[in-house]
DNA sequence: AGCCAGGCCCAAC
DNA sequence: GTTGGGCATGGC
């Protein structure tokens, strides 16, 4: 394990990617860089000049998993620049979270981490994630004076009871996440292939991932978008219909138009161009 | 103390 | 197909 440097990184920002509420494993240290576990590795990154240094990677774990974590290949001058040529409101919530980038997480971890997420705060998300990584996932090693576990593999939370998460806090969630990982596990791999490949049209990925329990729309749309590369999903949550009322005028309820709204204003990068609002909000609200 | 949180399920229309 | 009540837990 080594450290890795990275220059002419542009375009992102450790604490508007980690913190925009698109994951939960990411944490800040003292000196302000990011520890972060992902395909059962843990790294720590910091941000530079012009990019950002990465310890305790390996140049081959760098090409063959973080390279595409990270979004790395993808110009997001060049979304920005398209995003705000057509509205002028998306280019000012853009300012404040131009550093964001969309991770490419892991499905499995990303179903279940999103299916904790409903009617649920972003830190105790955070806390239930880490009690199931720490009771059910394989030790990773000890890292800064910690132990860090992988997120838990599907084929053993589908063999649990919910009085075995009850440690866990996920209070009634636990059975969601019990049946979403053996339906999960009946899929088979040729099928999650066909959902993570890209191979298949969004709105029938977003159909067969509203099939797993505990997921409704708005819990399906954060899966397509942050796990299986639909940068169209477009989640609405609280905050969303409040950044969509004040922003553009639409009744909070008004699921459906913001929907089609933001599919004709923001087409292919309306996901992105959501994370960038949403992040926006939450800024505000914390001023 | 009480409202709220990256909503979903299920029953009742 | 849509609507509304119920829901574990704890952050703030």
């Amino acid at each position: 394990m080594s450290k890795l440097i990275l220059d002419e990184v542009c375009d992102f920002d450790l604490k508007q990617t980690f913190e925009c509420g698109q994951c939960f494993r990411w944490n800040k240290e003292l000196d302000g860089s990011y520890t972060g576990i992902a395909y059962g590795k843990v790294i720590n990154v910091s941000q530079r000049a012009k990019g950002m240094e990465i310890d305790n990677i390996t140049p081959l774990d760098f090409e063959s998993i973080w390279r595409n974590y990270f979004d790395l290949d993808t110009d997001y001058a060049s979304i920005k620049n398209a995003l705000s040529k057509n509205d002028e409101v998306i280019g000012r919530a853009i300012k404040h979270g131009s550093g964001i980038r969309i991770l490419r997480q892991e499905f499995f971890e990303t179903l279940i981490s999103f299916i904790i997420s409903a009617n649920n705060n972003i830190p105790r998300i955070k806390g239930c994630i880490e009690n199931l990584a720490s009771d059910f996932g394989e030790k990773i090693g000890n890292y800064k004076g910690k132990m860090r576990y992988a997120f838990p593999k599907a084929e053993v939370i589908a063999e649990l009871t919910p009085d075995d998460l009850s440690a866990c806090r996920l209070g009634y969630r636990a059975k969601y996440i019990i049946e979403a990982s053996r339906q999960y596990m009946a899929l088979g791999d040729e099928k999650i292939r066909a959902l993570t490949s890209g191979v298949t049209e969004s709105d029938e990925v977003l159909a067969e991932v509203m099939k797993f329990s505990g997921v409704g729309p708005k819990v399906a749309n954060c899966i397509l978008l942050f796990s299986l590369n639909k940068r169209d999903s477009f989640p609405i949550d609280v905050w969303i219909k409040r950044v969509m009322a004040k922003l553009y005028g639409f009744d909070e309820r008004d699921i459906a138009g913001m929907r089609q709204f933001a599919s004709k204003t923001f087409g292919e990068y309306a996901g992105i161009a959501q994370q960038y609002l949403f992040y926006s909000m939450r800024e505000e609200r914390s001023e």
